[in-house]
DNA sequence: CTGAAATTGATAATCATTATCAAAAGAATA
DNA sequence: TATTCTTTTGATAATGATTATCAATTTCAG
């Protein structure tokens, strides 16, 4: 595992263990993944995983910021591992969700407006649903 | 109740129900909020509301494109009534969720690199989270 | 190596959402 | 307005998702 990960942890008292480290993995395969699905590839790698132990991983990896959710409409949360800024395209019919580069105008636009509000902004999220290519092709609507 | 809504039930084959009319009234009120927010108000209204009839009413007017729903990290999902594109501002502490415009140029960008990526955009969600005035004003962190 | 503290795995408990269905109500039509 | 057909409601059961619990195990600092 990276170095930087390493660190991470054990400077928030966490400890490096190979469900962790499994699971990371795991969602770095995917790219982006909902909770079942980190539980079944860890499964694959780690058979003694328990599904209460990728719950309480991916909480604490979200709290880390180590693991960014995705909150979605009409699907489970996804997860990714934290990378530069970027935005999500989601496909409302398969629920498959691609990264997109969005100018960083957007961002300082954002930051901007909730300035203007009074409001401390941390982070942005975008996402564009609509339909990928796959579903166009395949007649689902 | 407005006539294009009366209109938009109608024409899909939904009945206008004093239920249906209370919980758009209560989440009007609102502004944004979740299913209990909607359910507890809605009951105050209308004694014999049942939860069930929130969740079935909140479901298809989301489908009618009535409502738009927000899922947000860490917060059960809030529901406000659609009107011109916009973004939120999000208290990752309190929940609460402020409107802000924000610029056009980002729905075209948007489109844009979507079908680049042969992407059928439909619509886009920004969501900024952050904390909210009131929550830093008394130290919430 | 040892011991304190964190973590795991199994599963129970809780919470959220959906399904079921008989009774009630909306609305089109005569 | 009465009739009839269809949708909707309310109550609650069933399901599904997430969190809590806790004894046994593991990590890792010293």
């Amino acid at each position: 595992m990276k170095i930087d990960v390493i660190k991470k942890l054990k400077e928030h008292g966490l400890k490096v263990t190979p469900q962790r480290v499994t699971i990371l993995n795991a969602i770095n395969e995917y790219g982006h993944a909902n909770i079942d699905e980190i539980y079944q590839k860890a499964k694959a790698t780690h058979y003694s995983m328990s599904l209460a132990t990728v719950y309480k991983n991916v909480t604490s990896l979200v709290e880390l910021n180590l693991l960014k959710e995705l909150s979605l409409n009409s699907f489970k949360s996804k997860y990714e591992i934290v990378k530069e800024p970027h935005s999500h395209l989601v496909c409302k019919k398969c629920g498959s969700v691609e990264d997109i580069e969005l100018s960083q105008e957007i961002e300082q636009n954002a930051a901007a407006l909730a300035s203007i509000k009074d409001f401390e902004a941390q982070d942005i999220e975008v996402e564009i649903y609509g339909l990928c290519r796959e579903c166009r092709e395949q007649g689902r609507v």
